[in-house]
DNA sequence: GAATTTATGAGATTCCATATCAAGTATGCG
DNA sequence: CGCATACTTGATATGGAATCTCATAAATTC
């Protein structure tokens, strides 16, 4: 079966993580890794009618906690998820069709950490959006 | 009385605006002229037992299209609104306490403005969080 | 394979915000 | 001023997203 390996992961992550083996997430997970950019919770949730609301949500929480997915937060306040690919980013969100990519930028980080010595407070992290017209958009 | 220098300018927006200047909205504008840092629209509503629902959350709309309020996202999703003080500007968020403050930097505007060259896509704008443990949560 | 623990999901509930619409009121004009 | 008109208000209904409840189902353990 060509899902064989994406299973695999997703069984030895799930015992890691001291979670149960279950159809349900299986088939959240696949579709996660069918995945390119954003999504909201909800498109998910309309793409898996056989898996109930809340065990996406459940999932999604699961996931995210765990590290897997990265969560972020529209200007507008809705939520959007992606897989995290683990190394620091940010996101250029497009404010026509709201999709979110990441990018990185090794100068903007050296800053944002010499910055930290001069703010109040303990910096504990930082967060940086750009929103953009995208190449698809224009 | 006391209040009047602010009912003035409060009646002068409202009119630049082409908006009426009615009773509902001076009192929210008053109570906005009160305040310190970041609140949430419910809470400004209870703090308003007088003027329904509705009209604070509209006034609130009206006030932030006009940039006389500037609102934000909590990483949650939650929104906060401030008085817009009209630079740019980015915020301080306590990971704790949850309020938010404002903060400038120039370099790091900069380099922003020169990343933006470097982005697919056209760049309209940009926001910078930074989380923090406040001064007053230490 | 029986016991135990965890997960599921339909439906109810919560929370925040907006829409509805009749009643109220600011403003313009005569 | 006082009326007509258009805008505003607010109690309530509605909307939409996310979480909670809890009986049932499934996965692990032994």
């Amino acid at each position: 079966m060509m899902t064989t390996s994406v299973d695999d992961r997703v069984d030895s992550l799930l015992s890691k993580l001291g979670s149960r083996i279950t159809g349900p997430r299986r088939r959240v997970a696949r579709l996660l890794a069918s995945k390119q950019g954003s999504f909201s919770a909800e498109a998910l949730n309309e793409e898996l009618p056989d898996v109930g609301r809340a065990t996406v949500y459940r999932t999604l929480k699961l996931l995210s906690d765990a590290g897997v997915l990265c969560k972020t937060t529209l200007p507008d306040g809705s939520p959007r998820y992606s897989i995290d690919h683990s190394w620091h980013h940010h996101h250029l969100i497009c404010s026509s069709c709201r999709t979110v990519e990441e990018f990185r930028h090794s100068a903007l980080e050296r800053l944002l950490c010499e910055m930290s010595a001069e703010i109040p407070g303990q910096v504990l992290g930082h967060r940086v959006e750009l929103y953009v017209t995208c190449m698809r958009c224009l």
